[in-house]
DNA sequence: ACCTGAACACCGTTCAAGT
DNA sequence: ACCTGAACACCGTTCAAGT
């Protein structure tokens, strides 16, 4: 009894994540976990880069569904409030995911639905490509949480530094589309000023 | 003789990277590159972590700068060929980057000197911000190079896989504005691409 | 002041062996 | 078929010791 299966292995790796975090994420992390020796997970995963890749796009999963309303803008605030809540909860996956998105199926499905959405209400080329990556990288980037409040703090401290004596008056003015310190809060207000911004494209001047 | 310094450690980093790419940076790859105790590094860097940080911040450094022409078009296309051409001998950097451009200097000042150059050419809000960070990624993740071959492979492979067994047309219509396997002819392809997407915009329907 | 050496707690992976 | 154990080549870091 008590064989150990794929799925078992797969799950293992997103409880190791979701409680120390994606650099915690090893073989022996979830041998460990599982009572089993290293080896025994060669049966289920090829290497530790597998077994990586499909922590991954487990974790990721939530993310790749896009509801089509119609209505683009009702979609992006949709799908980036799912997309947060998603990954807020196994920290460092929002930044592994950014740099693997092109390499993991879930991300893939969510830009591709993001951009039949904008393509539904009549957004296509750039246009589309700019506002699905702006808020997917926003979606991600607070979902960082803990290590997006810190970047933040290093800004402001960088501001006073010598190394960057230049100031960075407009990024300080933008701020608010990248991060900002109170994450949980503030992730409604930048979502809204992206999408206020989307929208107002939409419209004739 | 043949004192230590805190730049011939950051220096034989850089070399390590240049040589090894990004993931082969480490505390005993530099010492050994040195000829010396890994313990030696300890007494001008205070851990690996702060090495990469420094390594990286070294590499990025030919990035911030942005010559601002009053075409702001112009601008983003100058500073997008210079950041690829500086970050293509880095095999990984450019996606160390994408991670933490946020907490690296010369990032910083590159995303600052665009979102200015934008602001003197009349656009300003989530426009430049849109712009920029569409720009930005392009050019980062043009400059992975190879990585950026390989995952295009896996795209097109993905889409005849099960898993995803629905296809992922409008990304794949709009491929050219994330990636491209053959990097360095296409870059200019797909740079033009996203800066007519950004050129048009500016002008009145 | 500057560097070394040994040690400890990690990591992925190969290979031969158990049952 | 499935798992173990020992081994090898890595990793960061602490601590005590050399000169």
């Amino acid at each position: 009894m008590n064989a150990l299966t794929t799925d078992i292995v797969l799950a293992a790796g997103v409880a190791v994540v979701r409680e120390h975090g994606w650099n915690a994420l090893s073989m022996r992390a979830v041998a460990a976990r599982l009572d089993v020796t290293p080896m025994a997970l060669y049966r289920h995963v090829s290497s530790a880069e597998a077994l990586s890749e499909a922590v991954l796009t487990a974790i990721a999963g939530p993310i790749a569904e896009v509801t089509r309303s119609g209505d683009a803008i009702a979609d992006l605030e949709a799908w980036a409030r799912r997309a947060y809540a998603a990954l807020v909860p196994y920290p460092g996956a929002a930044t592994a995911l950014l740099v693997r998105w092109f390499e993991t199926a879930p991300a893939l499905r969510a830009v591709e639905g993001l951009l039949q959405s904008m393509y539904d209400d009549g957004v296509d080329g750039f246009e589309a490509v700019a506002a699905v990556n702006v808020v997917f990288m926003f979606a991600l980037m607070r979902a960082q949480g803990e290590q997006s409040v810190r970047s933040a703090g290093v800004v402001r401290r960088r501001l006073r530094t010598a190394a960057v004596a230049e100031s960075l008056p407009r990024l300080t003015g933008l701020m608010e589309h990248y991060t900002t310190a109170r994450f949980d809060l503030h992730f409604e207000y930048g979502l809204q000023a992206l999408l206020n911004g989307i929208a107002a494209r939409s419209v004739p001047a």
